[in-house]
DNA sequence: CGGTTTTGACCTGCGC
DNA sequence: GCGCAGGTCAAAACCG
């Protein structure tokens, strides 16, 4: 056969062409049902955010509605920062129900002289970080938390209806992370700063108090507390919103995990018409626990929690059959993900951003014992051994990543869009914990334990 | 010397 | 109303 023949070559041509172009209708037919998918998303998210607020207004007097009004109106100037790299769509509604918070707070908040008298130096630049205009007065700093001033709402000086009390209570979300870890503190690229330590009841270790302070008047506050059963399990336990702009050791961690976070709403949404499943962010972004997505309810507070310490070998972590598993051929699920595609870049910017710091656990996974089920298709070839899914999948298995997925987390539950309802939503995921000992706190097991004035004294290590 | 940690005291919510 | 427990404050101590 002459393959030089030019007859021939037109023939391969044409029979190339007509590939291409059956390729290319069906590549047009897949995006016309990814947008068809996603216009039904966005019309079923319309209708749920227009039933809530309806309810909303039927269920509180005047003032409630004022105040929503104006949080949103914020929130569409771009207010907050730990959120900011969140897409905008979603970032709305979580800054709405961080300022939300916020906002009433600092409406009753009927502090006495010692409330007051503190943190002025924070009030300085509560408003000031980032060039953020925030509502908070000098006085309304501390409001941006508070999980025991939330419930104060409801009786506290101000006529607000105890439903708001309780929506409010509902807002504030908190994600605990456990992992196994020696360190003091897993890191998450912000710094923090210990503010006090008490013993809690039915846990012989201390729960130590932290707060950020990578800017005056941020309102994130951490407890780190080890396990009682095991004390080397760490438990972290994030609340509130940062208000100024990420370190990039964090930023990029917080982006990827923002959009983990957004898979997390979808699926706490629940209204979802059993579309939603919260165990499907655990699934998706994290594969690997898709045998160990949990539900719980109990907490006053809705409560993500991520276990990392579920894996049995640390450095021999299962690798999942789908290393990175995009939810895209799922109709059900491209309707759950507004936009999963944007999550690449970030995942992968982060991925590449830690992949010298994860070199060591990559190196050390290995292809076997392949446990975990496929929950979705994926447009990442898992067969073959793809760098980027390695280092994402090193990514997930890093506790400090999780952290950051912690903090993202916390900024975007309790968005009264979304109507967590009080739920607890547990998701276990099992990664790879690591020793990281990088934060500013430092602890060398001398921590005595504060003991409340009524609790013995003793000496235990924090960590 | 400035920032952080320690720790006793205080405040608040909740259950009884 | 009382006691308990969780959370926070703030002065003193500590540290680099």
């Amino acid at each position: 056969m002459n393959f030089g023949n030019p007859l021939f070559q037109l023939v391969v041509l044409q029979a190339e062409l007509e590939r291409m172009n059956g390729e290319n209708r069906r590549l047009r037919d897949m995006l016309n049902q990814v947008k068809n998918n996603y216009n039904t998303l966005q019309m079923h998210m319309m209708t749920m955010m227009h039933q809530q607020q309806q309810n909303q207004e039927s269920g509180q007097r005047d003032g409630k509605s004022e105040e929503v009004k104006h949080q949103h109106h914020n929130n569409q100037n771009g207010h907050g920062g730990g959120g900011q790299v969140v897409p905008r769509q979603f970032m709305d509604l979580g800054l709405a129900a961080s300022e939300a918070e916020e906002t009433s707070q600092s409406s009753s908040e009927g502090r006495s002289g010692r409330e007051k008298s503190r943190s002025p130096a924070n009030n300085t630049e509560a408003g000031s970080t980032c060039g953020i205009i925030r509502e908070d007065s000098p006085e309304k700093e501390s409001p941006g938390w508070g999980p025991n001033k939330i419930p104060r709402l409801g009786n506290s000086s101000t006529n607000k209806p105890a439903d708001q009390a309780t929506e409010a209570t509902m807002r504030k979300a908190r994600v605990s992370v456990r992992a196994r870890s020696e360190a003091p503190m897993i890191t998450d690229g912000c710094q923090w700063r210990k503010y006090g330590q008490k013993m809690a009841k039915g846990n012989p270790c201390p729960r130590a108090y932290y707060r950020c302070t990578m800017a005056a008047g941020c309102p994130v506050r951490k407890q780190v507390q080890r396990c009682a059963e095991d004390r080397t399990i760490l438990i972290t336990t994030y609340e509130g919103t940062h208000n100024h702009p990420l370190p990039p050791a964090a930023m990029g961690m917080a982006s990827t995990t923002s959009s983990a976070a957004r898979m997390l709403l979808s699926g706490s949404m629940p209204s979802a018409d059993g579309l939603m499943n919260p165990n499907f962010f655990a699934r998706t972004l994290l594969p690997c626990s898709s045998s160990m997505a949990t539900i719980s309810a109990s907490a006053p507070f809705p409560t993500v929690t991520l276990d990392l310490t579920q894996s049995p070998n640390p450095l021999q972590f299962p690798r999942p059959p789908n290393p990175f598993q995009v939810p895209f051929s799922n109709p059900t699920h491209n309707n759950i993900l507004a936009n999963p595609a944007a999550l690449l870049p970030q995942i992968f910017g982060q991925a590449l951003y830690n992949q010298s710091k994860f070199s060591g656990l990559q190196s050390s996974q290995d292809l076997e014992g392949q446990q975990h089920p496929s929950t979705m298709s994926s447009s990442i070839n898992p067969s073959n051994h793809n760098p980027l899914a390695d280092t994402v999948n090193a990514l997930t298995s890093d506790p400090n990543f999780t952290a950051a997925l912690a903090a993202a987390i916390t900024s975007l539950i309790g968005n009264p869009g979304q109507s967590n309802n009080g739920t607890n939503n547990t998701i276990a995921t099992t990664t790879t914990p690591a020793n990281n000992n990088n934060n500013s706190v430092t602890n060398n097991g001398n921590n005595n334990s504060n003991g409340n004035n009524k609790v013995a004294n003793s000496s235990f290590p924090a960590n």
